[in-house]
DNA sequence: GTCTATAGAGTGATAGAC
DNA sequence: GTCTATCACTCTATAGAC
């Protein structure tokens, strides 16, 4: 294995114990136990020791949603194929509803002013992919912003409802109704500015 | 003051520290701090240490909800009027998005399973006593539980990503959102089964 | 004296940093 | 592995109410 590979292997671990125990909760001795690696490594591989392992986490949650939902969202010739893409993604990274996102688990702490950039900007750039979509969709361009902060939103409000009551099926079931919300809008933009 | 009273200040502190801060975030010295209290007092009145002060803390929000929102929600006989009330209660009281939802907040971390009986307890209580209110505006059975859902999950959202944009706006256009929606069931079950 | 609430030094264990 | 700081927690001492 390459040592960059090796790198993104210890990053998904370390991604693991912050989503389940928080920032201040990973301790080094959990850290080291579910990355395999010993403390010297640990401290070669991240010289700014836990935040910067943090920081890292949120990097690369960052470009793995640019990659396969923002980018798309933003691009695609087609908006409703990558909206339907987009929550086909989040139903798959979320383990539906059983994985929680750190990105909102930190935006609740101290943690998202330690991180405040990392935080605001994911889902300030997710809610503006989103919106975009919409509007290449020909949803109007006020309920295009709002209906991707009720999505947004939605989704983060589902995995809190989810975990809280351990049924995946409630985040299931947000996700079908924000299918059919995006849908109807579009459909409604489309009857509105015909082709 | 009585001891009762400054119980439930000290609590009211607590539940701020744990709110800020998380459960293992919240050190000791900082509880101290926070509530003017020594350890020796601390361990006099919690003498299950933190994790005693973390489920008194839950109980009261409990019994706070409990009282605000949940049983005006079962038992008034107008439901409408408790819906508005409730969104004005959660408004108040997560200071329109800049104060997190502890429950919500331990819901996403470990916490939850360390908690779980008043964690789930909470939000089965909210989203059961807001059916029955839909209900009782003669919202058809499924539409009342579905909404009921969307409505605490979409609070829960409406908090996350306040929170993480730093932004009280999408907390208020949240809680607009979730008003309009439940006026409009409750009109629509008016109409189809008027008194 | 007894009781309750207090403070804070002191405990071993474990934290993060190196 | 080794460092020091800090962790949750315990203990002893002390204060005032009765």
């Amino acid at each position: 294995m390459t040592m960059a590979n090796a790198r993104v292997e210890i990053i998904a671990a370390l991604a693991e114990v912050f989503r389940e125990h928080g920032f201040s909760g990973a301790s080094l001795d959990l850290i080291s136990r579910r990355t395999g690696l010993g403390k010297g490594s640990l401290y070669h591989a991240f010289p700014g020791g836990k935040e910067q392992m943090a920081a890292e986490v949120l990097a690369n949650i960052d470009a793995w949603f640019e990659q396969k939902v923002f980018s798309p969202l933003r691009d695609d010739t087609k908006p409703m194929r990558a909206i339907t893409r987009m929550l086909d993604a989040v139903d798959d990274y979320f383990r539906s509803g059983r994985r929680a996102c750190l990105v909102g688990f930190f935006a609740l702490g101290s943690e998202r002013d330690r991180f405040f950039g990392q935080v605001q900007g994911y889902f300030d750039r997710w809610t503006a992919a989103l919106a975009q979509a919409l509007r290449t969709a020909s949803v109007p361009e006020r309920q295009a912003a709002l209906l991707a902060e009720e999505t947004v939103s939605g989704i983060q409000g589902g995995l809190v409802l989810s975990r809280a009551l351990n049924q995946p099926a409630v985040f299931k079931q947000t996700l079908k109704r924000l299918r059919a919300r995006l849908q109807e809008a579009a459909a409604e933009g489309a009857l509105t500015r015909p082709r």
